[in-house]
DNA sequence: TACCAAATGTGACTATTGTCACACGCACGC
DNA sequence: GCGTGCGTGTGACAATAGTCACATTTGGTA
């Protein structure tokens, strides 16, 4: 792939957007391309955390396995992401998997790579650290949803979470299984069934070919703050 | 106060223990430094986040209070510890407030002279990322311990988090009332004055005079790692 | 010391959610 | 067309943890 191309890739995308072409041919200069098929795993949980990846198409699901097999998946990643930077910053292993949910590509930037690109060009630091201000944000939201609200809340945040800005007939972004949301909004594939079941019939989502839509994207974000 | 004092206090705790003596300096002029009353909240829940304080003495607790009342405590700060990062580097409110459970003193730094420390003093951008990457690591555990565990497993973790490496006896670090490690650890005070009385009988813990000792280490990290 | 407020201990009951079991339907490949 | 498998729908039941109510203890202080 040309080096345009993948900065036009980069530049699409939230944090790259305001790089200037030196930092961005830099990226490029650096990283490498790398490509994945649907079930690949980008980072694998346990593993030690060198390089950094960021993904420039397709869709990954960040998720990790806790000691008594449980799966909790924390994010579902869209290009222009930055994956793995934890593990990278603070030389600790990874604590959780990537996995591509679809055919995706990325470029990796090895820890090398990356404190060279910091050191040259100043903003990028400070990107970063908004980019992970943000992310703290997004954890501690998580943290205050799953401890204060039951089931209902919590799925309609997490649907929320996953419904489109410019919401096209309130699609999702993503057309996750039953189990999978269960995973992600940490409930059970049965309850998840019953909660839109429910939902359907009083038509604030809509449930067609296992594919979720949002019919009252009002309600449910009043739903999302409710007091149980 | 005097600048060697201060540059003593900031120099005793992780973070800024390798700046160098510019960087130190160049804090202590910038900032300013406050004192806090037991209760007093340095930072409060709704609040615009311009500023970010790093904490010299005392402990304060963060905590966030849900839309529906319930609270949760996200993390106790020791001395060293930075405060209000977040809403600082992304312009957002404030989503969690600090308050101190000691007297409490903290070095005061404004967004202005925020910025002019991270471009005077490159090091110090790396040494914030690291500091966020762990807080990001901490979070995501809690968000796997709270949802992959049930109420055992998950006590035990709160409370090892709450033991000094150094333990000596197993005292804790904080002596919290049982209530408030109900909002920390995400469970009824009733609950966890059961769970903690049944690990009394079991020689796990001891409660005396409202404390909370780790009699059996190797037993509780067993346990936070137990399969339900 | 004696009082008060706050923190703790404990029983009985309830609510929420998970688990198990199994039926159904739909898509895909042989 | 017909299995085979995966995702979905749903009932019955079990388990975990919260709530409520109240007794008891403790610590601080007038």
């Amino acid at each position: 792939m040309k080096a345009e191309e993948l900065a036009n890739l980069l530049a699409e995308h939230s944090l790259f957007a305001d790089c200037d072409e030196a930092e961005l041919s830099d990226l490029i200069l650096r990283g490498h391309f790398v490509q994945y098929k649907k079930g690949d795993e980008l980072i694998m949980q346990g593993d030690p955390g060198n390089s950094l990846l960021i993904l420039l198409s397709g869709n990954a699901r960040t998720s990790m396995i806790a000691s008594n097999g449980h799966e909790v998946v924390l994010d579902y990643a869209e290009p222009g992401q930055v994956l793995g930077e934890i593990a990278l910053l603070d030389g600790g292993d990874r604590t959780a998997s990537v996995t591509a949910i679809e055919p995706t590509s990325a470029l990796s930037i090895t820890r090398a790579a990356f404190e060279e690109i910091l050191s040259t060009h100043k903003n990028m630091a400070l990107r970063l650290l908004k980019v992970m201000a943000s992310r703290i944000r997004m954890a501690n939201n998580m943290i205050e949803g799953d401890r204060a609200y039951t089931s209902g809340p919590r799925l309609a945040r997490y649907l929320l979470r996953l419904s489109v800005v410019g919401a096209e007939e309130g699609r999702l972004k993503l057309d996750l299984s039953q189990s999978e949301l269960g995973n992600f909004a940490g409930m059970s594939r049965e309850h998840i069934n019953r909660q839109l079941s429910s939902w359907s019939e009083s038509q604030i989502v809509a449930v067609e070919s296992g594919k979720v839509r949002i019919l009252d994207h009002a309600m449910l974000s009043h739903i999302a703050e409710a007091d149980s």
